[in-house]
DNA sequence: AAATATTTGTCCGTATGTATC
DNA sequence: TGATACATACGGACAAATATT
């Protein structure tokens, strides 16, 4: 039973404002009307006219200056990722598997690009970010910085943002849930390095398969646990 | 010079809310604090506690009714398909094209499990669909309903609600900027009934081989506009 | 450089609708 | 039925930031 009218004055202004948008073709740099403008468009009170705008710009579509206005903005790949930990976090584990379930596909189905991608100063990098996990103190805090670094890292080159978020976003999850995923240093440390010397030996079936290790460790002990 | 003072209110308090729901470790079904307990508790006014509150609402991570409060959802895969869509038409076409590409080694990456988990009640869906998609009148309107129900239908028993998620936003983008792949409906129509026949003739390199021909189509084509 | 207008940021008060007990 | 708790929606007011003249 649910009727046209239950649905709340803001969902609506939502829905209209983001169909203004396409249907104004607005671009990056853009702005929109004025809040008092699209209120009295809309025939709605400024404050629930700000309630759909202000999701418009938390989520990172638009930026509003005071005396200024509301300009639509360009991509922002991180976003994605708070999107995908907000949704995550009301709800059970499994969605965290299921993540890095993804995860693992993505990363495994861009190697060859990724591969094929990456110059002498991103395999540099690559090698100090594991330097630098040796020297971390402990599997929590800026060692989990330097991982998601090292993903970065690897897909740089390929400037695909959708990618990029996804990583982003698995990763944001996995360091929320990493009691889940906790395993010993050393073995992790390790997973990293045989991607380095892979590269180092630019030896695509050796990246493959110190990809498919890297992921598999998990994957197999996510298995196990069911 | 981003300074920390410098941040607006809402967005301070869309964090604040977001640590709380972490830190209170809040499930599905759980209820959050009222707005007047939470902007008292916070120190705003309830005018910019609802801009953030109305934020994680929309953007489906709680559900707010009158007489009852604020409660957390379970995971809603729509969610992210919007997120996605709201942010691309703020940008460029070229994130189209990267988000094709993703969806394409998402698919193909998830082939294997795809082609095993469906029964025999889900091919006949798809051949359904196929059919459907031959009555219909234009390559516009609801014969893209039937596309993306084809896709949801593939990967249906895996119960993955990121690539569910990533599969529907994916084909969102398409939907809105189906001119620039715009193609013929006979061709098109062809790819989905070769996956449906290596379906049912059980046959998985078939089924692999239709799928690479279904997105290779589109592939070289973005390929070759550059 | 200074005054003024524009636009968003933040707050308050009040009335109404809806669910619960 | 009534009372209570809570969200929904409106309007007005002033502050702060930016642009314009």
């Amino acid at each position: 039973m649910k009727n046209i009218k239950s649905k709340k004055l803001y969902f609506k202004v939502f829905e209209e404002i983001k169909s203004y948008i396409v249907s104004h073709n607005l671009q990056s740099g853009d702005r929109l009307p004025t809040e008092m403008e699209m209120a009295e468009l809309l025939g709605v009170s400024r404050n629930v006219l700000r309630e759909a705008i202000k999701t418009l710009e938390i989520i990172g579509v638009v930026t509003s200056k005071p005396g200024v206005g509301m300009i639509v903005n360009s991509f922002n790949s991180n976003f994605l990722s708070s999107c995908m930990f907000l949704n995550l976090i009301g709800d059970n584990k499994e969605l965290v598997g299921q993540s890095q379930e993804v995860r693992t596909v993505m990363e495994l189905g861009f190697a060859k690009k990724s591969f094929d991608s990456m110059i002498k100063e991103d395999i540099d990098t690559l090698q100090k970010l594991v330097d630098d996990m040796n020297f971390s103190e402990t599997l929590n805090g800026d060692y989990y910085l330097l991982d998601i670094e090292f993903h970065r890292t690897m897909y740089k080159r390929l400037q695909n943002h959708v990618l990029s978020a996804f990583v982003d976003s698995a990763w944001e999850c996995e360091r929320y849930y990493k009691s889940m995923f906790a395993q010993n240093k050393e073995i992790n440390i390790d997973k990293h390095q045989r991607i380095v010397d892979a590269l180092v030996a630019k030896d695509y079936s050796k990246y493959l398969e110190a990809l498919e290790y890297h992921f598999n460790y998990n994957y197999k002990a996510k298995i196990q646990q069911k």
